[in-house]
DNA sequence: AACATGCTCAACCGCTAGAAG
DNA sequence: TCTTCTAGCGGTTGAGCATGT
């Protein structure tokens, strides 16, 4: 359509942020707050894209982005989350305080996803974004890199120190999750009149209490796409304590076992369980009633 | 010490949705 | 209704660092 390219011109900055171009926008930001990104650089007397300098806002200077390695427990809610989305890192990320979507697809992509890298069905995907052409080669050089008063903002690695104390049937069991056909569940719901499988007593707990959503292929993105769930809906139904539920039961669940994958999906969601947990105002809404609906469970609605 | 290789993650790219005109 | 603009998203890249040889 004709639109010029964001940071075509001449004459801008590109690559790392120095911390004087970092104390700009903040500085600007604070003052006159997020938006207008287009303008921001030349308002602020940034070399920059408006682009550039919200993603660096966004991912690096906002003040209530949370430093430091991912915890157990914040992993154990991507895993789930991403069970759930798919590759919608933004909503996952909004589920997890402080951390931006890029940190969570980050860190998917080099730990979490490592884990289910032989996986038949690799990558769950998740949007209904074309795939970008974009390609693969190596091609040119880039641009030469600002040399000094560059901020490397990377913190010091410590892969050595991370390895979690994952039990190893952890890992294998999620993986199995990912690798293993689900046997057909009778009587569960058919989406499409096509192959809707979940897993009986799947390790995962959201296996169960969302069985439909495990596809024959299960692949996270059926679901998605099979309900035409839009974002506006999952962003609601997410922003319910859902999926707070689900961690929490798995906590207290957890004590005595190892892994939160590993527990007792009967447990967490037996319907006194659940229904104890719901409010009744989070059933006023339609969107949720037709997802109970859609998931068997309109008793808890009751 | 020097080099090769692997890993991490900030930044970039291309694209879409929605708003505005 | 159409076009343009803006914000935002997810995929990809590559510099810098860690680790291995």
């Amino acid at each position: 359509m004709g639109r010029s390219p964001c940071c075509a011109k001449e004459g801008l900055n590109r690559g790392a942020w120095t911390a004087m171009e970092d104390k700009i926008l903040t500085d600007y930001i604070r003052v006159n707050g997020e938006g207008k990104w287009r303008n921001l650089p030349k308002r602020a007397g940034l070399k920059r894209c408006g682009k550039s300098c919200r993603l660096r806002w966004l991912n690096y200077l906002r003040p209530d982005i949370k430093r430091g390695n991912i915890t157990n427990d914040e992993e154990d809610l991507i895993i789930r989350l991403h069970k759930l989305l798919g590759n919608r890192w933004s909503l996952i990320a909004g589920r997890l305080p402080g951390r931006t979507d890029n940190e969570i697809k980050n860190y998917w992509n080099t730990n979490i996803g490592k884990k289910f890298v032989q996986a038949p069905h690799p990558s769950p995907p998740t949007s209904n974004r074309k795939v970008s052409n974009q390609s693969k080669e190596k091609s040119q050089p880039p641009p030469p890199r600002i040399g000094s008063g560059v901020v490397r903002t990377k913190a010091s690695r410590c892969t050595k120190v991370f390895i979690r104390p994952e039990p190893q049937n952890s890992t294998d069991d999620h993986q199995k999750l990912l690798l293993e056909p689900k046997p057909v569940l009778a009587g569960g719901p058919t989406i499409h009149g096509s192959d809707c499988v979940g897993a009986a007593a799947g390790p995962n707990p959201l296996d169960d209490i969302l069985p439909f959503m495990i596809s024959a292929k299960d692949d996270p993105s059926d679901f998605i796409v099979d309900f035409e769930m839009d974002d506006k809906f999952l962003s609601d139904f997410l922003n319910t304590d859902f999926p707070t539920l689900c961690h929490d039961e798995d906590v207290e669940t957890n004590n005595t076992s190892s892994s939160s994958l590993n527990s007792s999906p009967t447990d967490l969601f037996s319907t006194d369980s659940v229904k104890a947990r719901f409010s009744n105002e989070m059933f006023n809404d339609s969107d949720l009633q037709s997802m109970t609906s859609l998931m068997g469970m309109e008793w808890l609605q009751e």
